[in-house]
DNA sequence: TTATAACCGAGACGGTACGTCCAGTCTTGTA
DNA sequence: TACAAGACTGGACGTACCGTCTCGGTTATAA
C-alpha cells in the first residue's frame, strides 16, 4: 500500500525549486541528461521528495511545460480562421523549436513511447484539450458555412497538427510562417 | 585518435546475430528495455564488438529496421496515384503499428531526439529516400496533369506523411484504410 | 570533490557480509583471482557500496585480515626472551603459510608493490604496531641485561622477520619450529 | 595440441624489440601497468607473438631482467669475506632500489605470488645460482676457519638476504651501506 | 500549547547498465 | 611457417543513476 501524500502539506518551495531545476537542467544539457540525481541536487532537495509527488522525471517536465504550452499555444476567435489558426500553429513551432520549453517538449515526447503514464497525462493535460479546443474552432467556423458540413472535423486538425510534428519528430527544420499559412491555405481548401 | 576497424575482416556471423537479437529483444521486452548488454548475451557476442561496429544501440536497432523498412513500405507507379499512395501509406502505418519492426522504428524516432548521428543516419539511409521515392511520384503525376502546375511537392508529402507520424507520436490510435484514404483524398483536391 | 560518505549510517551487516565474502573468495580461488565484483555478489551487495567504503580489493581483504593477524601473531612477555620470540614468530609463520588469511596477506603484500596507499594502510595498521611491540619487547629485555646496551634493536628485528618474509617472497617452505629456534638463538647471541 | 614453435625460425630482431619495449615499459609506468597490449604495440610485434614465446607477462620482464640481475650482482672472493658479502649485497639493494631494473624485479616478486611458473623460474634461473653462489662463499670461508664448522650456511644466507627483501616488500626505505655492514657484522659474528 | 504525525534534507542501499580495458585465442594475408 | 595486424569472446573494471529505504530535523495541524 502506497501511502498517499497529504498535497496540503507540501513544501511549495520545494516544489517550485525541483521544476526550476528540471527546466533550467533540460535547457543546459538537453532533455536526455537530465536525471532525478541532479534536479534534486540542484533543488537542493531530497530524491524521495520528486518520487513522491512525481511518477518520472518526465512527469516533472511535463508538469513544468504544461502552463508554458497553454500561454504560448493560444487560440483566439477573431472571426477570421485562417489567421486565428496561424497564430496558434506559429505558437506550436515557436515552442517545439525554442528552449528551454522546445528540448523538454520533444523529450517528453520522446519519452512517452515507453511510459504509458507518461502518455496518457499529456493527452489529457496538454494535448487533448488543445485539439479539442482547435476541434471547437473549426466548428464554429463550419458553423457559418466556412467550411464543408459534415467534414471530418479532426481529420482537418491532424492534417494542421500532423505535418508541424513530423518535422519536428524527423528533426528537420521547422516550418516558417509562410509554410505554416500555406499548409493552412491547402487545408482548408481541402475541407471547404 | 579512434582506430577504425577494418570492414573485410568483420565476422558476418556475429554481425548477423547482433541484428537478429537486437530486433528478437525488442519485440519482446520493448525498446527502452533493449541493452546493449543483453543484446551481447543472446548473440553470444562482445559487448566490444557492438561497440566496434555501431555507434550507440539506436544505430544497431536503425540498420535491423532499415532493409525491413524499404521492402515493407513499397511505392509502386501503377498510373493511379491514389491507390499509389494507399499502398505506400498503408505500409507506413502497419510497419509503425506492428512487432518486431514498430516498435524498433519507435524507439529509434524517439533517440533522434537526444541523438544527431543517429538522426543523421535515418535522415540519410530511410527518410531521405522514401520522400523522395514519393515526391517522385507526385511529380510523374504532376507531369500528367493530375496535380496542379507549380504545386508544393515536399509539402504535399508533408502533408501525407504528417498525420501519420502525429499519431504515432501521441500515441494515438494509427489511422484506418478508410482515413488514410480520406486524407489522400484531401490532400490530392486541394493540390489539383 | 570527493563525497566523504557518513560512518554512522553505514550498514553494519553489509560491512560484515563483505568482508566474510571477501575472506571466503580468497581461500577458494587465490587472492588473484578475488574481484569487486565476486565480492559483491557474494555478498549480497553492491559494487557501489564497496567503493564507497574501501578504495581497492586490497584494501578490503587488509581489514579483513588485520584483527586475525593481531590476535594470531601475539606477543608475550614471560620473562623468557627466546620463548616469547619463538612464540611471536611462529605466530606468523604460521598465518602466512595457512589459508584462509595467509594468501590474502600474501595478495595483499603483493599489492602493495603498486598501490602506495595500501602500502601506506599496512605499514601504519598492521606492521608498524607488530614492529613497535617487538622492539620493546627487545628494549625490556636490554634493560635486563639480555641484550647489550647501545644494540641497534631495530636491525635485530629486521634480521629476525626478515628470513621469514624471505621464504615468503620467494615462495619457499615456511621455516620449521627448530629453523625458527635456530634463528633467534643465532640473532640473540649476536646482540649480547 | 599446443604446437611447439622451431626456435630456429625466431625473429632475433623481434625478441629483442619485445624485451626492449617491456623494460622500457616498466620504468616508464611501473610494472603493474605494464600489459602485453602495451608491449606488442611499442615492439611493433603481434601480440600473438609475445604469446608463443613466453607464458605470460611477467616471463617476458624475468627474461628482460634476468642478466642485468646476474652482471649488477656479481659474488667476489677476494679473499675478504665481509667484504665480498659487503659488495654483493650492495649490489642487490642497488638493483632493487634503481631503475628500470627495480621496479621490474619488485614486480615479478609480485606476481610470483600467483604464478607457479614464474616462481619457479626465477628460482631456477635466478635466486638459486645466486643463493648457491653465496653459500660456496660461505663454505670456503668456512674452510679457512672464518666460520664455525657445522654452521648452518643456508640459515646464514637467509639472515644476509633476509633484511634486504624484507624491506623492500613492506615498502620501506632500502638499507644504507653501513646497515648493510653491520648487519654482515651481527651474521658473521654469530656463525663464527 | 504541546505532541504527534507529516513532510523534509540527506544520503546509503541493492541493482542494472554503461562504455573501456586487457587477456588470451583465432584468422587473414605477406614474406 | 613465422610473422604483423587486428578482430574475436570473455570478464572485470570503476561510474552513473535508478528507485527504495532509513535516518534525524523541522513544521503545522489536532489534542
Amino acid at each position: 500500500m502506497t501511502a498517499i501524500p497529504n498535497p496540503q502539506r507540501r513544501s511549495e518551495k520545494s516544489h517550485q525549486a525541483i521544476l526550476a531545476a528540471a527546466l533550467g537542467l533540460c535547457a543546459e544539457k538537453g532533455y536526455a541528461r537530465v536525471t532525478v540525481e541532479a534536479i534534486a541536487a540542484r533543488a537542493g532537495v531530497s530524491k524521495k521528495t520528486i518520487y513522491r509527488w512525481w511518477p518520472s522525471k518526465g512527469a516533472v517536465l511535463l508538469e513544468a511545460v504544461a502552463d508554458a504550452v497553454v500561454t504560448h499555444t493560444p487560440f483566439p476567435d477573431t472571426g477570421d480562421l485562417a489567421t486565428d489558426l496561424h497564430t496558434h500553429m506559429s505558437g506550436i513551432v515557436k515552442l517545439l523549436s525554442s528552449p528551454p520549453l522546445g528540448p523538454a517538449y520533444s523529450g517528453i515526447l520522446s519519452e512517452m513511447g515507453h511510459d504509458d503514464a507518461l502518455a496518457r497525462a499529456v493527452d489529457e493535460e496538454l494535448v487533448g484539450p488543445r485539439v479539442e479546443a482547435a476541434v471547437g474552432r473549426l466548428r464554429s467556423a463550419q458553423r457559418q458555412g466556412e467550411l464543408r458540413p459534415g467534414a471530418d472535423l479532426g481529420l482537418a486538425v491532424e492534417m494542421l497538427y500532423g505535418p508541424v510534428y513530423y518535422r519536428h519528430v524527423l528533426r528537420r527544420p521547422p516550418p516558417s510562417s509562410e509554410r505554416i499559412a500555406s499548409l493552412i491555405g491547402h487545408v482548408l481548401r481541402s475541407f471547404s
